[in-house]
RNA sequence: GGGCGGUUAGCUCAGCUGGUAGAGCAUCGGUUUUACACGCCGGGUGUCAGAGGUUCAAGCCCUCUACCGCCCA
């Protein structure tokens, strides 16, 4: 073996052959109880960024324990469509390249571009997950926009419609004038902007003379406003209720109108009304039969009954013109700063435009109800719980989702117009006729569907619901569902409505949610922004299985997580230390170790071993249980460092003629490749395969658990003891500069009879570790040449001093330890004495406490002592 | 406006049902001890954001404040 471990090599091959022995494919038949994750699908908008390594990560290391526990798992990668991202992209790309526009293309050629883009990002997202190792069946796997799928979510639509709970309608929604679609009010992100509310007098029809003034943040909207509404209440509004005012630079005239709505602390307490561009207004117009003046379009450019100069003016430019123009009038009481809240588009940040338009949309409020009830059950659990009453909140005030969207890549609606008689036709098949008139003249919508409508399917359809499918059969409802938070609403929420409405049973049993990786300054990452990290990189130079572990361990559940090089650094040396064990114990086995030892023959550093090595198991399996795999990772990360190679290995070295001693270094070390086999999928199989058993890989080993035979706690304590006695000689001999090569004679002393038997049985190792010349344990230092003290829980220490300068460094040394213990027992004993601990503290608190104290006493007494006798 | 989370060693973070604080990295001293210098041995490091309260005892529970971040409207 090569002295230190080289991850790219490993890396680089395991997989393949994984792949092709076909581990990850679940057996036809079924071997074990049925385990199911599909994979949350990434965006075919380019490739994957740190983020998915971890949501990707986690669930595989919860996937390949199963899969060693002998479940009958299934984890089914996909990948997303992601409509409004991808078509962007590939349009910005076509620009760049051609300088041309889809519309120069038309809708066909387009799409053959974008599918194009999907294959060759496809294949990256795909090469990326394989090299973080994920133990995904590819045999499985499926796209959001397959013929499949498609199948799959035009029968879903065609269901919903005929339930009523699809329906066409014209509102008020949200348009993106950058992505030229609508967008859901999920897709619509609240930003805080610093704008100017500017307050403007609108003349009194009558009078002139006198004016009522409102105040906007968006003056270009003015040119659309029908009426100006104030609370009926308002002593200085009240009495203009019912006359007309004249709109400023229209020369149209708008009625006063009362509404209990109106803020009357907002501005003036007099809104202007502009039903056609702002939510609210358009419910106070229905309200007082207004007309809707549509005065922006769906790019945001002026359009509409206005003035001619600001036809065709952009929105923003628009507004200096008004403004302009209303100062000319003089018409501009007066501007001031203002932060508010504008929507922005999720993803090109573009401001929203509120717009009225014909769209499809599904009406939630059925279907969320049993999904509300499913997680009230328990038969959705969230991981956190505290996330349960994220859910909750947004479920209990959904709203209706506008699915329809103005793109071409997507789910097309499978909605068609009869020419002749205007009849809508809903079918999963083109129907060729009208039903109604037998027209022949049928137009597809040319609309598709909102991209999370084929993801709140992604459960059940991924699995073949639709055809029925014997997988849909065996792995439906799936077992868990690992996603981080930000995707609750888009993901969980949605396929819980769709799983219980469609797959009949919720989607998952469990929802882990994990916190998202953010950059230096706490920002998301996202494509977007193009502030995301390569993985890549990341497992170039330090390894997936580095990468893997420190996510791992860092992923405290529900927690954002801030990926710090250096621990990735850190888990990577952890690799190598690992590495550099098993050389050890590959290069010390002969061979003829026993495959069955006898627990009660061996040593008792093979039992201590054994013993701490089956503690660690029991707790890694329930904290892996718990979804506590930060946990988990760093038990395994502990044990094999600070246990294992800190002191059994050197244990051993005392040991290496014995074949039973090489036969546990052997055991411990294929124990903890499969402990950590689901964290570091890669060095961990690289070793296995130096040790192999009858099992050609490690996944196909199963996962350790606790075991009756491995319980030695005689031999635990006494190799307790051995350490103890080794770290306080050592550090007696660090303290007092002693050489770390030298061999020097070490005496001790013990007050505990059991203790001293101990670690008389042991001597051999204590000689080696704390490169002891000769040890002998009396019963008294009186006889013995002066020397460096050291004093530990039952035992002291002695070195004997090489000089008088020796004996004066240890007097001081001794002088400051006796100091501080007389503070520290000063300390306990007044809290003894006072304030009611001894009499309210439960019984065995007050006697650890007392027994701690006798402790530090005992040890002052002792340093006492020897002062006396240096001096 | 409603809600949630954070504030612990220089940095990034753990700390389970309250019992005198931990990890990785960094740092300091020593060390080419035959698995590993991606190592070994040893050390230092903190008024656990601030104030108040409950308690014999609070990083952990309660109240308030400050700052940072997020979600929803």
């Amino acid at each position: 073996m090569e002295k230190s471990y080289d991850h790219l090599q490993t890396e680089s091959g395991w997989y393949r052959r994984w792949e092709q022995q076909g581990l990850f494919t679940p057996a036809a038949e079924p071997t074990g109880i049925p385990f199911s994750i599909i994979l949350p699908p990434p965006n075919v908008t380019g490739s994957l960024h740190i983020g998915h390594a971890l949501t990707l990560s986690l669930p595989d290391i919860i996937v390949r324990r199963k899969m060693m526990q002998g479940f009958h798992v299934l984890w089914l990668p996909g990948i997303d469509h992601a409509g409004i991202a991808t078509q962007m992209m590939v349009e910005k790309n076509l620009k760049k390249e051609t300088g041309r526009s889809k519309e120069d293309l038309g809708r066909e050629k387009f799409l053959e571009l974008v599918w194009d883009w999907k294959n060759s990002s496809e294949k990256q997202i795909v090469g990326q997950i394989k090299k973080l190792g994920l133990a995904l069946d590819w045999s499985r796997m499926k796209f959001t926009l397959s013929e499949e799928m498609q199948r799959a979510v035009r029968r879903v639509f065609v269901a919903l419609y005929r339930e009523g709970k699809i329906y066409q309608g014209t509102y008020m929604v949200n348009r993106c004038p950058n992505c030229k679609t609508v967008l859901s009010d999920l897709e619509v992100e609240h930003k805080e902007i610093h704008g100017r509310l500017t307050h403007i007098r609108y003349p009194l029809r009558r009078d002139p003379q006198r004016w009522v003034v409102v105040a906007t943040t968006r003056p270009e909207t003015m040119l659309g406003d029908v009426a100006v509404a104030v609370h009926p209440k308002d002593p200085r509004y009240k009495k203009l209720i019912g006359q007309e005012l004249m709109l400023p630079l229209t020369g149209r005239a708008i009625p006063i109108v009362g509404d209990e709505d109106v803020d009357r602390e907002f501005g003036t307490g007099a809104v202007k009304v502009t039903p056609a561009h702002d939510p609210i207004d358009f419910k106070i117009a229905l309200k007082h039969r207004l007309e809707k003046i549509v005065v922006i379009d769906e790019l945001a450019r002026m359009t509409g009954p206005i003035p001619e100069k600001y036809l065709g003016l952009d929105r923003f430019a628009c507004r200096q013109e008004v403004l302009h123009d209303l100062r000319t009038l003089g018409l501009i009481e007066k501007e001031e700063d203002y932060t508010h809240n504008v929507g922005h588009c999720q993803r090109c940040e573009t401001v929203v435009e509120p717009n009225i338009s014909k769209q499809w949309f599904l009406k939630t409020a059925e279907l969320a109800s049993p999904a509300i009830q499913a997680v009230r059950d328990h038969e959705i659990i969230f991981i956190p719980e505290k996330w349960k009453k994220v859910y909750f909140n947004w479920m209990e005030n959904i709203q209706d989702w506008c699915i329809s969207r103005q793109l071409w890549w997507g789910h097309r609606i499978p909605a068609f117009y009869c020419q002749e008689c205007q009849e809508v036709i809903v079918s999963e098949e083109e129907p060729g006729r009208c039903p109604q008139c037998a027209g022949s003249r049928l137009v597809q919508d040319d609309d598709v569907l909102d991209t999370w409508f084929s993801s709140a399917l992604w459960p059940f359809t991924t699995l073949g619901w639709q055809d029925d499918s014997p997988d849909f059969k065996v792995f439906y409802p799936t077992s868990i569902m690992i996603t981080a938070f930000d995707i609750i609403f888009f993901w969980v929420a949605r396929m819980i409505m769709m799983g219980l409405h469609f797959g009949q049973a919720v989607p998952f049993r469990e929802v882990l949610i994990n916190g998202l990786i953010r950059d230096e300054k706490g920002q998301k990452m996202s494509k977007t922004k193009g502030n995301a990290v390569d993985p890549l990189d990341i497992i170039r130079e330090y390894g997936a299985d580095a990468l893997r572990f420190t996510l791992a361990i860092q992923a405290v559940p529900g927690m954002d997580i801030s990926l710090s090089i250096s621990r990735v650094k850190g888990y990577k040396a952890f690799a190598n230390k690992i590495w550099n064990a098993s050389r050890y114990v590959i290069m010390n086995l002969k061979g003829d170790e026993p495959a069955a030892f006898s627990p009660g023959a061996i040593s008792d550093a093979d039992k201590w071993i054994l013993h701490r090595l089956n503690a660690v198991v029991e707790k890694v399996n329930g904290s892996c249980d718990g979804y506590r795999l930060y946990e988990a990772a760093d038990l395994i990360y502990h044990f094999v460092w600070d246990e294992y190679c800190d002191w059994y290995l050197e244990f051993s070295k005392s040991d290496q003629d014995s074949p039973d001693t090489r036969a546990v270094l052997k055991l411990t070390l294929f124990r903890i490749l499969q402990l950590l086999h689901p964290f570091m999928p890669f060095v961990s199989e690289e070793i296995y395969q130096r040790i192999k058993g009858e099992k050609d890989f490690l996944v196909q080993t199963g996962f350790p658990s606790f075991s009756r035979d491995f319980v030695f706690p005689e031999a635990h304590a006494a190799v307790e003891t051995l350490k103890k006695v080794v770290a306080e000689t050592r550090k007696t001999r660090t303290e007092n500069r002693i050489e770390p090569n030298k061999r020097i004679p070490v005496y001790l002393k013990c007050e505990a009879p059991p203790e001293r038997r101990q670690l008389e049985k042991h001597l051999k190792y204590f000689d080696f570790l704390s490169r002891s010349l000769k040890t002998e344990i009396v019963d008294d230092f009186a006889a013995l040449p002066k020397g460096f003290r050291g004093v530990s829980q039952n035992w002291e220490i002695l070195l004997p001093f090489v000089d008088d300068q020796d004996r004066q460094r240890e007097l001081q040394r001794l002088k400051l330890e006796h100091g501080k213990l007389t503070q520290l027992i000063a300390q306990m004993e007044a809290k003894l004495a006072g304030g009611g601990f001894a009499d309210k503290a439960p019984a065995e608190v007050i006697l650890t406490f007392k027994k701690n104290l006798q402790e530090y006493i005992e040890k002052k007494a002792k340093i006492g002592r020897t002062i006396d006798d240096l001096t």
